[in-house]
DNA sequence: AGCTAGTTGACATCATCATGTCAAGATGTG
DNA sequence: CACATCTTGACATGATGATGTCAACTAGCT
């Protein structure tokens, strides 16, 4: 008893979305077993990615924002890394609790590690598409991450 | 130190990449909070879809591999839904213990009423953007979800 | 019939993530 | 300085997912 239809955009975002649950899924685990050996996983190494492109040593909840995650979750992640002697945390001289989050000579090896193995398996995923191709569906994905981050901070309001 | 580098199309997989990781789980926290409403979730939805796409009943084994799910985390979604009514075990003429999933009269009510809330959003999200590019960016994510199955099915062969 | 291999559900464990709460600390206003 | 508000890390809980193991069951082969 369906009551509502969708447009033809409509049922193309639904494939697209369907498609995205099952890439995304099968790109975090490529990427688990592809840093495993460094000691990574696609969350460590995402967090990673935010300390090192960051600039300047920042605290947790920054680097969360950054990322788009949870606070508590890239805090556990920040504590087991620097538990592994991954990371370190430095004073902040603008907050005493918010220790700044900087990265390890260890670090810096396994965070190369991982991007060195990772570019020539990016190369090889992309071979055969068109970078015209593969740049639009960022832009589209990218347009419906800002049409749901822009409903759910909506839902908020409330 | 970075020995390795991507060409032009890696870099722009590489942006695409994490572009969807952040509107794949945007999109899950989205739909979550669609469907609440009738004692839902994204991951239910996506079960009780597998169901009822697939014409005649299936084991839960089944809708698992067709979900490219985990077994066992389809049959714990299964069985809270089996708990709630939402769906019941048949009889299996060729096999004693894996039963046959089937949708409840609650159940079809559920899940119509998810997809009667979900068609008009569906649309708003696709607002401005051609068929044409959605389709394409849904091509791109398809075709890296193929590349990446092969890949991980190659390792199990280890 | 008997054996082997694959399938399936049940059970268990660990990692990840969303969410809520709390206290310490920082910031802005008066 | 006093107060309210926001930020931040610490702690806890439940949902979801990946993984491994086991016993029941099925199917194929001899």
């Amino acid at each position: 008893m369906n009551l509502t239809t969708r447009n033809a955009a409509g049922d193309a975002l639904t494939d697209l979305i369907l498609t995205m649950f099952r890439a995304n899924n099968l790109t975090v685990t490529w990427g688990d077993r592809l840093v495993a050996p460094f000691g990574l996983t696609s969350a460590r190494w995402q967090v990673l990615g935010a300390i090192v492109f960051a600039e300047r040593p920042q605290p947790v909840a920054w680097i969360a924002r950054d990322l788009g995650a949870n606070r508590q979750n890239v805090q556990r992640i920040v504590n087991d890394l620097h538990q592994e002697g991954i990371v370190v945390f430095e004073p902040n001289p603008h907050h005493r609790r918010a220790h700044l989050v900087v990265l390890t000579e260890q670090g810096r090896r396994a965070y190369d590690a991982a991007v060195n193995t990772y570019n020539p398996r990016a190369d090889a995923l992309a071979e055969g598409l068109s970078v015209e191709e593969i740049k639009t569906a960022q832009r589209v994905l990218a347009t419906l991450r800002e049409r749901l981050e822009g409903e759910l901070d909506a839902e908020k309001q409330l």
